[in-house]
DNA sequence: ACCGTTACCGCAAACGGTTGCGGTAACGGT
DNA sequence: ACCGTTACCGCAACCGTTTGCGGTAACGGT
């Protein structure tokens, strides 16, 4: 650090005051005078006073900050929930700490340890891919710090979390294709721990049964969310099932799944209709244009502070509570038989 | 806060020895017994010791902590980036506190307040859309913060950068569409004040000119980045320029644009090629595939975060440096006419 | 026994800012 | 004049951790 920054202790010397009335000054405290008050200021914007931040949080035992962890900033979903979640806490008057755990289990408990470090006041997380232990998050719990999970949870974790509802979400979608004349149609999943991709293939599968269709596990495709390997699992469910239709976990299986399709021959959607979820903005650019469930992701930003900050907040331990919020099927193209 | 945090005066107490001692126990000082070790670092797991980073941090006036600013971390090329510069401040022993800007100047002059108040002991920054201003990067460059700015950058800003030739990377994606029997080519560009957008636009205009072909401003067109701008914008190119061939600033405008062309109902390659920069990965799904200027961007993090590291260790002031890191055309089926 | 050296700590101050409480001067009421 | 109240500060302790320096006991050499 070149140039020494600086202080209180600088204001009030070249004023000799004391540092508590230059802090009580800066803070525009009813016991300081006015001209005390103005001077302070006035040097303060002179010198570009700073204040430490670390020295402030240190003093209040208190940061004002909360630590945010996603699985991958890059996916849209995710990215689009921290804009609603910084907005949310900056209106709030909070902070928010960014980390992404690039889907791995133990970057999400380094990721937790630095975060508790540097004293954030709650976590805001949405579960990593390769998370099959838990106990760093009950070990969170048991400390009773604020917590509140989104989008990707577990069962296993009793802690609040806003989510959406993915098994209605899931069995609009696949009633949706049946709807439109699919006979056969496909389940594109993600990796066999993740709920959330476990919950929309109950959906898909209720939708199936209620329209008088078996289900089966060989409907059922598993992917690990790389392209590669999606393409590979498309094409291994279209040389095997040989569905007219798919329902495809998330946005970014669907556009993997249709590029398979089409270096297959296959039109869509009147060979194979495609549906997925999260309807991210490239989907209307897509040719055909992607029939996806949209999240409501600015809601869900808003209300994973709101529950959060209702925890800091409040001296006493609140219920667990969960939110969950409705999705809509935004039909296009790729669905569009008839 | 619930439940007061275990500090090294509660292990001191216990264990009827000094702050200081349990201070340098845990740190492993050799004056301290290895009995006297043993037993603080024992109680310190029973107890579940975690340290104050902010009390660390100011003790030892000192943060290890470097701020990463870039426009939008949904954007593939920032997202991979900020990956890329995670990991080697790690293996640097630095931490990173991240924000995006949301392509605002005025949201990136908060960033920088706000992560300069957290003591970080330098800067990573990529320029946001908007800022046309650039007081506040002067600002920090008077204080001689540590500062390295990559990607986007601009020439009334005298800082270490790292960057890629912009230029001859157009020229080389315009040559390349020449050579492929374009005979007009627009250029879709970014915002005008956008300096990367303008380098492009520069290589492609030098690459007509070495074809004898005659620059008009009439085949550029600015977007404002969004999708919807640049749909607009393409029809508008289509209908006063009717180009064979078109240039995109970046992945994200040629999507729209390829979107674009598909709606109007012409063939890509066929009737018009198209080439951009940035390679995302949705590149290779996209029906046709998309050819795209491949940045080194796992490259240009480390580099960004070497350079930045060496500033901050170096006492002395270091002179300017900008690292100019080779670009590569990926050749797919959007510029492969024949 | 005496003295020099070393091991092993503890005290106190530092980091930058906040806050409780008490001191003092001024003012107004009696 | 005296006393109660209020305005306006300053002192000192706090937050959790680090660090310089000095104190003391033990040990070994003379």
């Amino acid at each position: 650090m070149k140039g020494t920054p600086v202080t209180i202790k600088d204001i009030a010397k070249a004023l000799n005051i004391s540092i508590s009335t230059v802090s009580r000054a800066l803070r525009g405290m009813p016991e300081i005078h006015e001209s005390t008050r103005t001077a302070v200021i006035k040097l303060a914007e002179e010198l570009d006073y700073q204040p430490n931040q670390l020295a402030k949080n240190l003093a209040k035992s208190r940061t004002k900050t909360i630590g945010v962890i996603v699985p991958n900033l890059s996916y849209y979903f995710f990215s689009a929930a921290l804009n609603s979640i910084e907005e949310a806490a900056m209106q709030a008057g909070y902070s928010v700490m960014v980390c992404q755990s690039n889907e791995s289990y133990l970057r999400e408990v380094t990721n937790i340890q630095n975060l508790l470090r540097g004293q954030v006041e709650g976590f805001i997380i949405s579960l990593a891919r390769d998370t099959n232990d838990y106990s760093h998050i009950h070990k969170l719990m048991r400390k009773e710090v604020p917590l509140v999970l989104f989008d990707r949870y577990a069962d296993e974790i009793e802690a609040t979390k806003v989510i959406v509802n993915n098994k209605e979400a899931a069995f609009k979608a696949t009633e949706h294709l049946l709807e439109n004349g699919c006979k056969k149609i496909g389940f594109l999943a993600g990796p066999p721990n993740l709920l959330i991709s476990t919950q929309r293939l109950m959906g898909y599968k209720e939708a199936l049964e209620k329209h008088g269709i078996a289900f089966s596990n060989t409907n059922v495709f598993h992917t690990d969310f790389t392209q590669d390997n999606t393409v590979i699992k498309t094409l291994e469910m279209m040389s095997t099932l040989n569905p007219d239709g798919i329902v495809a976990v998330s946005d970014r299986i669907a556009f993997s799944a249709m590029f398979a399709l089409k270096q297959k021959g296959l039109r869509i959607p009147e060979d194979v209709a495609v549906v997925s979820f999260n309807n991210e903005p490239i989907c209307t650019l897509l040719s055909p244009t992607l029939s996806s469930v949209s999240q409501p992701v600015q809601e869900m930003g808003t209300e994973v502070v709101r529950l959060l900050l209702r925890q800091i907040e409040n001296e006493h331990k609140l219920p667990v509570e969960t939110k969950i919020l409705e999705t809509n099927l935004i039909v296009r193209e790729s669905s569009a038989r008839k």
